[in-house]
DNA sequence: AACCGTGTCAACCGCGGCACC
DNA sequence: GGGTGCCGCGGTTGACACGGT
């Protein structure tokens, strides 16, 4: 039997007040991110801390990109789930000072509906009835229409069967590629927006790295990696 | 102005995976 | 190899905002 992430009793639940995310701040600025189990007691809040963990990751973090999402963005979510699922972490890891959170809400509320207004099932890609708009015109339209054409005919890009579980995405990604999809996509997990420091640090020790390296220290933007 | 339906998003919950002993 | 604890992920919930009637 697991054992409870948190003592319930006695821990804040629900929103964050200003003086707790202040706490949390202060304390991740001096002691850094991690221990999370022992974070709360340590910084003097009343709460869990998985919930510590949360508010940081989704909210406080310094290098988080809060705003409306691009059309880049979008198109770049789209093809990713396409080529994912429902791996969120993954895909915001494509997408810097994004996070899964953020990503899987934008997903849910406009992206899915908008699929779905286009007759197309967001769960496998797929066209499954008649558009509603027969000529799609915006960028992402485009996009998802690109990825039916690379698909060739109409078969769904990745066959997630009833349950769109992320090992069969995974296992069928790597059907693709060994296949005729000419995606140059790497799929290793980039952190958002590394510190300046640390990026320049990279940059020095890729002189001497592997291209693939090369690659994965010097993407500014995800798209230039995917397309 | 009040009510209701819908959309959005922050936060919670439970589970799986991994590391450590 | 099995048990335990922690972390991270994805699904879900609930509060709030907003628009329509």
């Amino acid at each position: 039997m697991r054992k409870p992430c948190c003592d319930k009793e006695g821990t804040n639940k629900g929103a964050w007040s200003k003086q707790e995310d202040q706490k949390l701040i202060d304390y991740i600025r001096t002691h850094g991110e991690g221990c999370w189990r022992s974070l709360p007691k340590a910084a003097g809040l009343d709460r869990c801390g998985k919930s510590c963990r949360l508010r940081w990751i989704n909210y406080l973090r310094p290098d988080i990109k809060r705003g409306n999402f691009g059309q880049d963005e979008e198109d770049l979510i789209i093809k990713l789930h396409a080529l994912l699922g429902n791996r969120w972490s993954l895909i915001a890891g494509r997408l810097p000072g994004r996070t899964d959170n953020e990503v899987k809400n934008y997903w849910n509320s406009h992206i899915r509906r908008k699929l779905i207004s286009m007759g197309i099932d967001p769960k496998n890609h797929r066209l499954n009835q008649i558009p509603l708009r027969p000529q799609p015109k915006s960028v992402s339209e485009a996009a998802t229409s690109s990825s039916e054409s690379m698909n060739h005919e109409s078969k769904p890009l990745i066959s997630l069967g009833n349950t769109d579980r992320v090992s069969d995405a995974a296992s069928s990604l790597e059907d693709e590629m060994c296949g005729s999809l000419d995606l140059n996509l790497d799929l290793t997990i980039a952190f958002p927006s590394p510190p300046v420091a640390l990026v320049e640090e990279k940059r020095q020790s890729s002189k001497t790295s592997t291209r693939a390296e090369q690659m994965e220290s010097d993407q500014p933007v995800p798209t230039l990696f995917l397309f």
